[in-house]
DNA sequence: CAGGTCACTGTATTTTTATACAGGAGGCTG
DNA sequence: CAGCCTCCTGTATAAAAATACAGTGACCTG
């Protein structure tokens, strides 16, 4: 099961950025109440892979380090981490993310060059897919479904 | 003798920032060879009073990390603040604002939490809306023109 | 001067985080 | 299939950081 750590490391990314998470314990206890039922060990290795540091306002992305930018995520790899939802309109389709996942994941699905997709626009937590109409967004729509093997929490925004 | 904690600040800034400080301790260390012996506690103390916190390269001041997430701003304020302008196309809606004005407006938007809104995306100032059909937009402008009592008029960006 | 407050610090301890080690699951090769 | 990886994780523990508490000295104020 090699999905499991993508999805829990999405979801590290979610709580931490959206609630203020004090240390490792209360993480692991916001994750129990997911049925993600992990150690305060994986936990320190996640906020390690995930370079999260944490300050006395919770935990924060080690950003400005010279490290090597990461290549483009695989796509089913990004949407396992990223996504939250999926949400049609007419020919476009909306990707919900956690709070700055949508860069990595427009990248992500970018890459794959999908057919249908006529372009792409991110911004924090949002990825904008137009297609040319909804024939062809339907069908986007059900591969990257097809993609993400787990239902989809839809979350009012 | 209340200097000696302001220049130990100074020492301590210097050493973290010139040299890689693994934790407290080796920090103690370097002070010491300075004739500055203080406790590990003190070094705790006085590193949260600096704002630097740990990060696998050694201890670097919160200054570099990401903001604290602003409050989301009401949001009645934030649209009396913001918007310029309404611009409904199809199932989308364009909000205009001030420069650097999109990405706070669209916070507070989101934090309303309107069932109608897909997702939205902003510029910098431009804040595009995204409902799932013209129906639903049309109810959402409305229930947006109805916060702002005064009338909208176009201007030109 | 007596009494009170405040800032600062050390000691001892608790809390939090990191890690050494081992086991299980899956993949690959011959 | 055996043997050998690699990845991931939990348990147990070590290491690091934070803090409760107490003590000290400087500085007021009556």
């Amino acid at each position: 099961m090699g999905s499991a750590k993508t999805f829990r490391h999405g979801q590290n990314l979610r709580l931490v950025t959206s609630e203020r998470i004090a240390n490792q314990e209360e993480l692991r206890r916001r994750l129990w109440t997911q049925r993600l039922r992990v150690t305060q060990a994986t936990l320190s290795r996640d906020l390690q892979e995930l370079k999260l540091v944490k300050t006395p306002e919770g935990y924060r992305p080690a950003s400005a380090l010279p490290e090597e930018t990461a290549p483009i995520p695989p796509l089913a790899r990004a949407l396992g981490e990223f996504l939250l939802d999926i949400r049609p309109a007419e020919n476009l389709l909306v990707l919900k993310t956690p709070p700055s996942g949508a860069q990595p994941l427009a990248a992500a699905v970018d890459g794959a060059k999908f057919p249908e997709i006529a372009g792409t626009i991110a911004g924090d937590d949002t990825v904008l897919i137009i297609t040319p109409n909804k024939r062809q967004r339907e069908s986007l729509q059900q591969k990257i479904e097809s993609f993400v093997g787990r239902p989809l929490r839809s979350r009012a925004s």
